[in-house]
DNA sequence: TTGTAAGCGTTATCAG
DNA sequence: CTGATAACGCTTACAA
């Protein structure tokens, strides 16, 4: 509970003198300096964060916007920003709400709008237009993470990752590979699906196999991913040779999928992920990695360096996916061989 | 940027008059009420949220601590503290970050001592002696979830949730069942995991077991249940008849392993876990039901209401546990049969 | 019912 | 190098 003013007495000094020497800034005798942190400690004090944010109109703190925290990149990304901004002294307030529900439209117009933070940092979030006016009104530095938001924004790139995914398995041999996840038309989906669906086409028109391109929209979860593999692997007409689920989470589904219905990955069914989830070695699941903890304290750190005043170009951070190759892909050519293998090991 | 000042000015009041019509304290006459509101959203005026906490003391805020947020528990109640705060206008200042941490250390350093919020909700933390202690100086109202730490808390019931999941698999006929995950002392670990190795302990003892009781620790998340289940599943001889996961995420990672080592659930392993977690339906998982987001948002009134002012007397308030009967859970003499029906239809 | 004035705990300005 | 003194934007006695 003590005061500046209780830290000023009993250092002998006055309020600014205290002030200046906790602070740093200002001329301070060394000397004096000395008494005065060792009054402030002797009596535990702490500045009031709100009385130094009325004084200095910044506030420590950032706020955080994502649409949910129970998927693996979400949850990870805020942690990574946690940590980044623990370091600097910040605070992060968090703002949590799906796209389209009221608690968003209210985040928007009441979080926003108290500028209770310094700045923002944006993950999977994609504003519509009366959002995106709130943030311009907003007026204060914002990064976002996972797409193409702001000025400033931090994400693997989602295309290219589609891509390498694809052409990973075109090169074993595929040719009737689908993606699976997301929205039927590939918008409004968040953390760049719609870029990852991109990636895909792109790819497979390259290798002239652009009619064979097939979407399977789903949730974008793991068990989205299930039920919608449930579906197309029931099917022997329906299902393909090989699999490129729009995230992790997707493709895991899918393998469980698979395995549930005696479809064997990878002898008779290639798949590929796209993040390096958690549960990504554990399934051998063969993927294009991304680091979402340290997007978000990449995040963070260029947030902070924008606060603290360095006023750094707009910029577009495309971190490069890296294929990891695990043990859910396999060439066309082993499958029959691995069929055959699997059939005899079973009688 | 316009202040009271300003929608003072516009109305024709003074900066009090104002101030009084929008806050709803003290008298105002209708018709200057009016005036005032009207000026106010005509100018777009949003109080400075530091300059009300300055004067008033309160800060409109609650800080959540959680160990992490990359499980389904600690992310569900986040989200649904988040929304309930967010009906009354709180803020939530995040502070995550796992037991032992340096961070943790800063969090409870730092970030308590702040005064940063009115209250706190702290969401799995077992805190040790000096983190009790900083609560403590913390002087204000605490209430936590997923254990029995403060003077207010919410939780299920655990020692009756893996009670009733081991007689449930006892009710089957099963003899030989282990409890899977946590640490191998059953101490420091999050969630009343602890509590839960105690109900499982004394159904099974009630039951003439006692001596059968069989922990086998690990790491509480899903690969760290299927890591532990492949090493028991894989030998004959550790093999149990019936598991109950410490957690669903434990327990489908067992349920994985099963999968993969061609132990069928539940003909020839029986599953329950506790939780329901998101995945639990896709597994068909047999399960004892909490619903975290209901626990969180009934934390976070909680908490209001001792803002409010309501002396709340001291409670915990202990959610009973629903058993969710799916698929994973089968009597034991059902297994034979099960069994052959099996080898059946492979041959 | 309304206005005046005094804080709330810091920092920042500007003389000394 | 240090110390008064004035902000910061709002609330709240107290007086009118």
């Amino acid at each position: 509970m003590a005061g500046i003013a209780d830290v000023a007495r009993s250092a002998g000094v006055s309020k600014s003198t205290a002030s200046r020497a906790l602070t740093g800034s200002g001329y301070v005798s060394d000397e004096t300096r000395a008494r005065v942190r060792a009054a402030a400690s002797a009596l535990g004090y702490v500045p009031t964060m709100w009385a130094v944010s009325l004084a200095t109109g910044r506030t420590n703190t950032v706020g955080v916007m994502v649409p949910s925290l129970d998927r693996w990149f979400f949850a990870s990304v805020v942690e990574g920003i946690q940590s980044a901004l623990l370091t600097d002294g910040y605070d992060l307030v968090l703002c949590c709400a799906p796209p389209g529900s009221d608690s968003r439209r209210r985040m928007f117009a009441h979080s926003l709008a108290r500028k209770r933070f310094d700045g923002l940092i944006a993950v999977g979030v994609e504003p519509d237009e009366t959002e995106r006016e709130q943030l311009a009104a907003f007026a204060r530095p914002i990064v976002s993470v996972g797409h193409d938001g702001g000025a400033m924004s931090i994400s693997i790139d989602d295309r290219a990752a589609a891509r390498i995914a694809t052409e990973h398995l075109l090169g074993l041999g595929h040719t009737d590979v689908v993606i699976l996840g997301g929205d039927p038309d590939g918008r409004r989906t968040s953390v760049g699906d719609g870029e990852r669906l991109l990636g895909y086409r792109s790819a497979m028109t390259d290798a002239g196999l652009g009619a064979a391109a097939r979407h399977i929209p789903c949730e974008v979860s793991l068990p989205g991913g299930y039920g919608a593999a449930v579906e197309m692997l029931a099917d022997r007409r329906t299902r393909p040779s090989a699999l490129v689920g729009v995230c992790d989470e997707v493709a895991v589904g899918a393998m469980i999928a698979a395995r549930r219905l005696g479809v064997r990955v990878p002898e008779h069914l290639s798949v590929v992920g796209i993040d390096d989830h958690s549960y990504a070695d554990m399934f051998a699941l063969t993927t294009l990695q991304q680091r979402p903890d340290e997007q978000g304290r990449t995040a963070a750190r260029l947030l902070l360096d924008m606060l603290a005043g360095e006023v750094a170009p707009p910029r577009h951070l495309l971190e490069a996916p890296r294929l990891v190759v695990r043990n859910s892909t396999a060439a066309v050519s082993d499958a029959a061989s691995a069929i055959v293998g699997a059939s005899r090991r079973r009688t």
